[in-house]
DNA sequence: AAGACATATTGACAATTGTCAAAATGTCCG
DNA sequence: CGGACATTTTGACAATTGTCAATATGTCTT
């Protein structure tokens, strides 16, 4: 009857640790950021050319991001590249999102 | 393969919107009090009882909370109670949290 | 080593947030 | 109406946030 994730998708946050993770989904630009990532991992320079802030802001809200264990990050070459460290996002979003 | 909400649990949200539904979501008491109201409506006086924080601290919550569009209001005699206003919160919670 | 490129950190500032206490509002009951 | 109860609003204040510009750090290439 209920909708609910897969096992693998599936997470388990303290209240703390989630309300974190809502924290950092609370802004028009990370979400932003979010749903670029949906897609696929992503520089910081391609995440920047989606949006209209300097790019220290947005390395700003992707430190965010990463503290809240909304994202991971790796260097390859001279790029840092960001990918979503939570499987279940995808579904969070589209219970909610357009 | 996808896990995803029932159409009648889906609803649809503005990227402003959904950010302002995360952010609501986004701080440890609004948080509690979402998660006392998955096991249904309550009173202010209530929901109050369940935190460590003034009344009026309380209220300023829930009145944000509204904003968002998480819970409406319904007066009943001397009380106001609460109730979550999107079905698929239970989904999004259960994907993230303990 | 030097230059070019990518990203992060710092500093400054206005704006917003979270909190409590006090006062105001609203609703029922006698 | 007046009093009791439930909730909201207001005012004040410290703390946090979001932003940009400037500077610093790190990585590759030559």
């Amino acid at each position: 009857m209920d909708c609910n994730c897969h096992n693998t998708e599936k997470i388990s946050l303290s209240h703390e640790a989630a309300a974190a993770v809502f924290k950092a989904l609370g802004h028009p630009v990370r979400l932003h950021i979010v749903r670029m990532l949906l897609a696929g991992e992503r520089c910081v320079c391609e995440l920047h050319k989606g949006t209209e802030r300097d790019l220290s802001t947005i390395s700003s809200h992707l430190n965010i991001l990463k503290n809240a264990g909304v994202v991971t990050a790796e260097q390859r070459g001279k790029n840092i590249y960001y990918r979503l460290a939570i499987p279940c996002l995808s579904t969070v979003l589209n219970c909610l999102v357009d």
